[in-house]
DNA sequence: CCTCCACAGGAAGCGCAGGAGT
DNA sequence: ACTCCTGCGCTTCCTGTGGAGG
C-alpha cells in the first residue's frame, strides 16, 4: 500500500468539529457553574486595576473542578484592561522550591535573562528591582502549591517582599485539591495566604452531563454523540467524584477511536473502551516519566505480585487476590536483585522509602501500615495497576535504554 | 512486663554540577 | 583559571514506634 499524502490524511473523516475544546488547557468563555467563583475572583484582584494590592487568595478544591480555570479566565479577562497588574502562572508540580518559583517568575519578567545558576539573593533582587521599577502590580498564582517542599520560606519571602517595594506589590494566589492541606501550613503563612479563601464543590452529576454535552456540542460535529453515549461518560466520571478533566479526556479518546475505526458516532461502546485507554494512558504516562530507580521499585513490586499469584494458585488454588500485599522488607531485597540485573547501583534502604512515597503519591500503589498479626511496624504495599502491563511497561522502558548504552558503548 | 524485631522517618552531612566573582 | 556558593540527590546515623515472643 503506497503512503498516503498530507492532504489525504487531513481530509480522512472526522467526528471532531473542533477538537481543542476539548483539550485540558483550553480555557473557554464561561464556565457552566462557577459563575459565583469567576464573580469572587474578580472582585478579589481587581484593586490591581485602580493600582492597588489586591488581597492574598486561597483556593481550593478536588482535581477538575475547574479552579485553574476559572483563575486563567479571570486573569484573561484582566489583561483586557489597561493596567499595571502583570499576572505569572506557575505549576508548582514542575516549579516545586523557593528557588525554583522565583527563577520562574524571573524569567516570566524578564524573559531574556538566562537565570540558570544564579544564586537565591540574585534572583530575588532582580525580581524586586523589576517589579518596583515598573510600579508593577504583580500577580503570582501557584497552582498546585502544596508540592512545593519549603512552602513556608517561599510564602514568607513573597509576602514579605511587600515592604520593600512602595509603588508596587506582589499578590499570591494558591491553589490546592488537597482539602486538609490548610492544616499543615505553618501558622504565619496560614494567615497571610488565607486572607481571602474559596472552596470550589465538585461538579454534581447532572452539572457533570450538562458540562458533558455543552463541550461536545462544539467539539464534536452535529448528531456524532449518542444521548446515551452523553450519559453514560457522565456516569463514568460522576462515579469518580465530578473531576470535569477526566470527563473531557474521555471524550476526547472516544472521538479518537470513533476516527480510526471509520465510525461516524459516538456510542456507549466507543465510550466503554475509551475509558480502559484513558485509565491505561494514566498509568502509561506517569510510570514511563518515572526517575529510574521509582521504576526499578515498582517493577521489584510488580515481580513480587506475579510470583505470589502463581505460589497461591499452585499450593492452596483458593482464590485469595487478597493476599498480594507485600511487605516493606522483601519488596526492597527485590528491589535490590532487579538493579544488579540493570546493572544499576541500588539506593540505600533509606532513600528506597521515599521513592515509595513518591509512587504513592501519584497513586500507583497504595501503603497501610501493618496493624496486629505482622511483626513489627512495616508498611504493607499493593499495586495499583495491573502487575503484568506494570511489568511491561518498565520492561520495554529499559530494554531501550539498554539498547541506546549499547549504542553508545559501539 | 520487658526486649527485640523490622521497620518509619528526621537530621546532618557529603560530593557534585554549574554559575558568580575575581 | 581559581575559589566560593547554592541547590540537589543521596548516604549515614539516629531516634521513634508498635506488635511478637519470652
Amino acid at each position: 500500500m503506497p503512503s498516503p499524502s498530507f492532504s489525504e490524511i487531513l481530509n480522512r473523516p472526522t467526528v471532531f468539529a473542533d477538537k481543542n475544546v476539548l483539550s485540558p488547557h483550553y480555557v473557554p468563555d464561561t464556565l457552566p457553574f462557577r459563575d459565583k467563583e469567576i464573580t469572587k475572583i474578580m472582585e478579589g484582584l481587581s484593586p490591581a486595576l485602580k493600582n492597588e494590592r489586591p488581597r492574598n487568595m486561597f483556593i481550593y478544591g478536588k482535581t477538575g473542578t475547574g479552579k485553574t480555570c476559572s483563575v486563567k479566565n479571570v486573569i484573561s479577562k484582566m489583561g483586557e484592561h489597561k493596567s499595571t497588574a502583570v499576572s505569572c502562572y506557575i505549576n508548582c508540580r514542575m516549579y516545586n522550591s523557593r528557588y525554583r518559583v522565583i527563577q520562574k517568575i524571573d524569567k516570566e519578567l524578564l524573559p531574556n535573562l538566562d537565570s540558570m545558576g544564579f544564586g537565591l539573593a540574585m534572583l530575588y533582587e532582580k525580581m524586586m528591582t523589576d517589579i518596583e521599577s515598573g510600579a508593577k502590580r504583580l500577580i503570582v498564582i501557584l497552582d498546585e502549591v502544596d508540592m512545593v517542599k519549603d512552602l513556608d520560606d517561599l510564602l514568607y519571602t513573597l509576602t514579605r517582599a511587600n515592604d520593600e517595594l512602595s509603588k508596587s506589590s506582589i499578590t499570591i494566589i494558591g491553589i490546592s485539591n488537597k482539602v486538609s492541606f490548610k492544616d499543615q501550613l505553618g501558622q504565619r503563612s496560614k494567615s497571610s495566604l488565607c486572607e481571602n479563601e474559596m472552596v470550589f464543590a465538585p461538579y454534581t452529576p447532572p452539572q457533570m452531563q450538562k458540562i458533558i454535552e455543552q463541550r461536545a456540542k462544539i467539539g464534536f460535529k452535529p448528531h456524532v454523540v449518542d444521548e446515551s453515549a452523553i450519559n453514560l461518560a457522565a456516569a463514568i466520571t460522576g462515579s469518580d467524584v465530578g473531576d470535569a478533566r477526566y470527563a473531557l479526556k474521555l471524550l476526547m479518546k472516544a472521538g479518537e477511536l470513533a476516527d480510526e475505526q471509520g465510525s461516524k458516532k459516538i456510542t456507549d461502546k466507543e465510550v466503554e473502551s475509551a475509558r480502559k485507554a484513558v485509565e491505561s494512558d494514566v498509568a502509561f504516562e506517569a510510570i514511563s516519566t518515572l526517575p529510574d530507580h521509582q521504576q526499578l521499585v515498582l517493577l521489584a513490586i510488580a515481580n513480587l505480585v506475579l510470583d505470589k499469584g502463581k505460589n497461591t494458585r499452585l499450593t492452596s488454588g483458593s482464590p485469595e487476590e487478597d493476599d498480594s500485599f507485600l511487605v516493606s522488607g522483601e519488596v526492597y531485597e527485590e528491589y535490590c536483585k532487579v538493579s544488579r540485573h540493570y546493572r544499576k547501583p541500588r539506593r540505600s534502604a533509606r532513600w528506597y522509602r521515599e521513592y515509595l512515597n513518591d509512587l504513592e503519591m501519584l497513586g500507583l500503589i497504595t501503603t497501610v501500615e501493618s496493624g496486629a498479626g505482622m511483626r513489627g511496624r512495616t508498611r504493607l504495599i499493593r499495586i495499583g495497576y495491573p502487575a503484568s502491563d506494570v511489568k511491561k511497561i518498565i520492561e520495554k522502558n529499559f530494554s531501550i535504554i539498554e539498547s541506546k548504552d549499547e549504542e553508545k558503548h559501539a
